[in-house]
DNA sequence: CTGAAAGCGCTAACAT
DNA sequence: ATGTTAGCGCTTTCAG
């Protein structure tokens, strides 16, 4: 049994012939280099024979590049996050890129740590959900010429390439959809984060509202109660409050989560003749009862163009072309949590 | 401005040093190799204000150790994994590891890719979900000593370190609870695939089933077809055709997820008698209607479990210890789907 | 107490 | 048409 890792250089002695030739059959530039057909097969065949696979660690601290993918996002366990990471991961994949997944929470600090970690470990390029006050490391990366695609939320000062959905558009839709159907004290729900994402929904909803004469209602969950009972304690004091109960719209999943279970547990009485509309689909609103209106965001679409725009950096990390921003359009999805009161 | 890379030589040339007392006092061997305590200091410092940090590559590829993990699962967009991911990559993360993920969809040969893939950029330990047929794969892992574990399933000849829960109990004591509350003909449905968990569910439902003298009636779906429409098909006629329709028991998840899909959109009449339990707990089951029965895997008792595993062998990566099989209690969570029938 | 030098495995100018 | 050589940036043995 031969214990000898092998390596560019046992084959190289075992063929009789230098590592450069071996490395140059290997890496395709035979014919660029004048190789002779005899020999690049013969390598080619020895190198089949033994299963030899180069160690990818060397290549990249050789040559700067590691084929992998940072995917960053607020949380892995999202449903959305993830079915969105699954896109991403089949697109590099099939392109030769490993993708790493790493959940930020949203947090400043977590984010810029773990950037940090993965640019030394010479990372080709980040998709980045970005926490709210990131802009400097992002800007470092940028000015490093690495490719970087951020996606859901943007800063305005950080001229950076975004794959995002028509927040505004999608959420004054929504809400002119509830409107339409009848209901007047529509309470908008949301986190109390200054992301750009909440806020286009935010503005979306106030202006179907402002347009419709009516109250804007707000409830604003601090960011770090949303995923606790007491996100749900707030929300449920809020709607026995309002006057008339009327309908919700929910800025994002996991409010709707929480709130739906307190409801169910604790105040099955209000959701009944509640309107419900929530950003995000999922799929068990098909199933609950009643059937709830989602606005979609398309994961399809939007992973194959945050890769699309990653592998074109990726191609031409040099020249600096005007970032892009693409907009992908959400989808209303009318089920039956929206319609018209009885 | 410097353009140029900071790097341990050019520390080692600023400071009028050599590269090898810079390493030695950030690796903190300065005690050790007797360095004074003002070079130490000054370095330390130096380091400090630069910002300095070591490249990984050039590190791992000199002592082959990359704290890079991998989390290979079948699906991570499936909420029982990527639940379980987060809780991973949080100890991981603690510990000074990071995670890549990977889907490897219950493929062998997507699995043995993925796992040489890695392999060649020297990750320090694999946590996987094993497809069927990788047994090979994962001795040639064990014999080159490189950290495994298995979760979920694993193979009866192969020694491995392995996490899963106690599904044959798990799987006796819903089908029991069924029974007790006087379900008669309980249709079990799963997939046609010889893997441990899946066999051990079925054993303990059908031991079940046969110490209370009932007849077993059990539906096999086939793996390929158990996320698409096919599979719902398949359920939906099968339970048109079982008298009395009594109480259905799910194996895995997503048979679940497109059972209910199926039933709501296209034969609402039958969910309502039919009793209901399910493998794998989802957030979502206590919002439904009615609320869904369902056993549940401990996520962060197993990601525990997993990772303390995981860390030991890390450590002491030569001795040859047995290999621990470690079986963590599922929950049967009783709600309103399992309820008597009236 | 500190440094020189070898080498992890690969690539790519620069020979020849 | 193929080989020599010099690194990529770090760790670690061995010498002093």
């Amino acid at each position: 049994m031969n214990k000898k890792r092998i390596s560019l250089k046992s084959i190289a002695e075992e063929l009789n012939i230098s590592a450069t030739t071996v490395s140059f059959i290997l890496n395709g530039k035979a014919k660029e280099k004048h190789i002779s057909s005899k020999l690049t097969k013969k390598v080619l065949e020895y190198v089949a024979e033994i299963k030899y696979q180069p160690n990818q660690l060397a290549r990249s601290l050789r040559t700067g590049k590691s084929n992998i993918l940072v995917f960053m996002v607020e949380d892995i366990s999202n449903s959305f996050f993830s079915k969105l990471a699954r896109v991403i991961e089949d697109i590099a994949n099939a392109k030769g890129y490993k993708v790493i997944f790493c959940s930020n929470e949203n947090d400043d600090s977590r984010s810029v740590d773990l950037i940090n970690i993965f640019s030394l470990r010479q990372v080709d390029g980040f998709i980045i959900v970005p926490s709210p006050g990131i802009q400097h490391t992002i800007k470092k990366l940028l000015d490093e010429n690495i490719p970087v695609v951020l996606l859901d939320r943007y800063f305005e000062d950080v001229d950076c390439n975004i794959v995002v959905i028509n927040n505004k558009e999608a959420s004054y839709d929504a809400t002119s959809h509830l409107i339409k159907n009848n209901y007047k004290n529509i309470v908008f729900i949301t986190t109390d984060t200054q992301q750009t994402q909440m806020l286009d929904r935010l503005e979306g909803y106030k202006q179907a509202v402002a347009e419709n004469g009516l109250e804007p209602n707000i409830l604003f969950i601090p960011y770090n109660d949303a995923h606790t009972d007491m996100g749900s304690s707030l929300i449920i004091n809020h709607i026995k409050m309002s006057q008339p109960k009327d309908a919700i719209f929910f800025a994002t999943n996991y409010l709707t989560l929480k709130a739906l279970e307190a409801f169910k547990a604790e105040a099955p009485e209000l959701t009944h003749p509640l309107g419900l509309v929530t950003f995000d689909d999922n799929e068990f609103f098909s199933i609950l009862t009643p059937t709830i209106t989602a606005v979609s965001q398309p994961l399809v679409a939007m992973g194959n163009q945050l890769m699309d725009l990653m592998l074109e950096l990726l191609k031409k990390k040099d020249s600096k072309d005007a970032p892009q921003k693409i907009i992908v359009d959400a989808q209303l999805i009318i089920r039956d949590s929206s319609s018209a009161p009885q």
